[in-house]
DNA sequence: CCCTTAATATACCAATCGGTATATTTTTAA
DNA sequence: TTAAAAATATACCGATTGGTATATTAAGGG
């Protein structure tokens, strides 16, 4: 019980690292033996193949985010602050993040659209989720008298989503937090300007 | 002179296809020669290496959009229609672009990051010269009093390209254009009630 | 303490990688 | 028409890929 699972968590951390940080073709089962400072005997002990990893990978990632988001969402009372809790939960992350690779949802997105298949799919319901949380709380909001009625979920929730990781990734490949920083400001403008009662 | 001028345009136009569709890793030397139907010592009698034709093909792509867009805007007398009809043209382009891969800018920017350092820097240039020429387009709009004074050009163009780069992520990772469109919607809106005079 | 079993390390596999040297074909100029 | 040159095809290179079979070590129960 004890032994493997260890292994089994160490390998999946250290590999969630190196994956968002490289992607999943530049992740070499070598390079990956030396990141988590083991052999391949280990690995595959624990481990189908490289796709398990991968996929295992992504999971912790992504579950690792959310449940940071919804720690920071959860601490707000009213809906309009969730939203902007949110946004700045991205912006305050950002150069952790950046020094991490950048948002796994968006890297595991672009690395495995017209390419690898399960993740893709991994990453649907991810992306799913995440605008499904935004939505929702826009739907709690208008439910709760917090935001106009005439306010419209989905759409909010694809400008939000949009504006994070379009602002994450230029501000990760331009190296400057500004873009980021300036996408959040438009989203806290709307949700004071349009959205709040 | 003239066979093997036909010859490398004809390798830069297959390879930019391959290359947006599955990255630089996933593009195997092997796998471009059996895409662009010709044997290796036809490839590397035209391009130094693996690397040149990436770049070829990036430079390709990147130059292809640039003409596209710039034909599009120079269209349009009045800054916000040449605002709006920038956006529109990739909600037009979009079912094209998901076949052929997504957006190449988007693409070569997740992919290179953290990776591929020359493919990168021409990467930051065209988003450069990308959100540039957004702003350029507010700046003038300011002069010419079509567009509000108290427009800040360089956050609008932040606002403007993550809409876009978002909302081409999302419907292309989930099959669906709703989003795009949503994003475009609002960046039509944002024009029409925020920036035009 | 020993023996069984689980966990990890080592050594190796065919296939494929990017790239090159050379042979062959095609084009061009005289 | 032919010889030189340019362009393309073929055959091969060492290195690395993901993965496996086996050897070795560590852990746990009697």
């Amino acid at each position: 019980m004890g032994k493997a699972q260890d292994t089994k968590t160490h390998i999946i951390e250290q590999a969630a690292l190196v994956f968002n940080k490289h992607g999943y073709e530049r992740t070499s089962m070598s390079k990956l033996t030396r990141a988590i400072n083991m052999t391949k005997g280990a690995i595959y002990g624990n481990f189908k193949d490289k796709d398990e990893i991968a996929l295992s990978a992504f999971d912790h990632n992504f579950s690792k985010l959310s449940t940071d988001i919804a720690k920071t969402t959860n601490a707000k009372e009213h809906t309009c602050d969730k939203l902007v809790a949110f946004a700045q939960f991205y912006l305050n992350q950002f150069q952790k993040m950046s020094q991490d690779g950048g948002c796994p949802i968006l890297n595991a997105a672009i690395d495995s659209d017209n390419s690898h298949t399960p993740l893709k799919e991994k990453v649907c319901e991810a992306i799913d989720l995440w605008m499904g949380h935004v939505a929702g709380i826009v739907y709690d909001g208008i439910k709760k008298d917090e935001i106009h009625s005439h306010t419209k979920p989905e759409q909010f929730a694809s400008i939000f989503v949009s504006l994070i990781e379009g602002g994450v990734m230029l501000s990760k490949v331009l190296d400057n937090p500004i873009y980021l920083s300036r996408n959040v400001d438009h989203i806290i403008h709307l949700v004071n300007m349009e959205l709040r009662i």
